[in-house]
DNA sequence: ATTTGACCTTACAACAATGGGAAGGTTTAT
DNA sequence: ATAAACCTTCCCATTGTTGTAAGGTCAAAT
């Protein structure tokens, strides 16, 4: 199977697999003569291990961490589900800051008339002169 | 001001300030003799509303939107909530798309037994065999 | 047998936004 | 005069992905 077939066979473009092997993601992939890279079931199927996690949203050293746990078979589940934990948790932070951006951005928008006229809440807050928003300007010991 | 000063009183790195002036998103700073870059209130009031429109999540590109709609004195209001809207669908998608990876993660955790034995319902379904759609995975069933 | 087109290879650049560091010039305070 | 604290530009790294260029290979049609 060339890497074209493999592509299409586990949803990972070819640019991608020729990169996770690159960087160790997975081991070297075997050649023909020529140099074609040679895909075995092996391969493809870890190529769709790595497309799932991927969805899941895994980082590429997370994504090494489930596939060396996956090829363990001495595995602990509890490892496993350590790093989903992680990931969770992960994910919960950025959801949260997002999440925070859009009820903030959202009471603007809601403030703010949306016709000809230029006056608008939205620019007004960001021009604001800092009152006691997350930063600080003093630096100096007083 | 130097841009150390500015920097402070923005909450922007100097890195930054200088990539925000070579990328053009703010008008190329006047310089003294020797080169160094001065800052007057003009250039950190900018800098401050690119801080605080930083946090809200814009791009560098709505970025300039903004600016150049907050120095439009004859703006439409309707323009800036019109940028501000689409920013809101922005992160709507991404809250929408990492809740999604949440979910079904959070679901594989549930029914791992997290224990010393390998059996591990979160590899298994990395791992399986492509039945349906990576999406279609089983939601909830109680 | 040669050409064509679809495939493969590497290597390099780019994106967004940020940080790190080197090598060197300037200002300020001692 | 000298050191410390600034500033300058330039290049590199990050994360994950795509694009492109220049070239080698394979299979099918001429």
């Amino acid at each position: 199977m060339n890497i074209g077939q493999a592509a299409k066979a586990s949803g990972i473009s070819e640019k991608m697999i020729r990169y996770y092997e690159s960087i160790g993601l997975i081991g070297p992939v075997s050649r023909t003569e020529a140099g074609y890279r040679v895909f075995r079931e092996k391969e493809v199927h870890a190529l769709r291990f790595i497309s799932r996690a991927r969805d899941l949203g895994f980082s590429v050293e997370q994504m090494g961490n489930l596939l060396a746990l996956w090829q363990d078979r001495h595995r602990a589940s509890a490892d496993v589900k350590a790093v989903a934990q992680a990931h969770i948790e992960e994910l919960d932070g950025k959801i949260q800051k997002l999440q925070d951006m859009r009820r903030t951005l959202e009471h603007l928008v809601k403030h703010c008339r949306g016709d000809e006229r230029p006056d608008c809440p939205i620019l007004s807050d960001l021009a604001a002169e800092s009152v006691a928003e997350s930063h600080e300007r003093d630096v100096e010991t007083s």
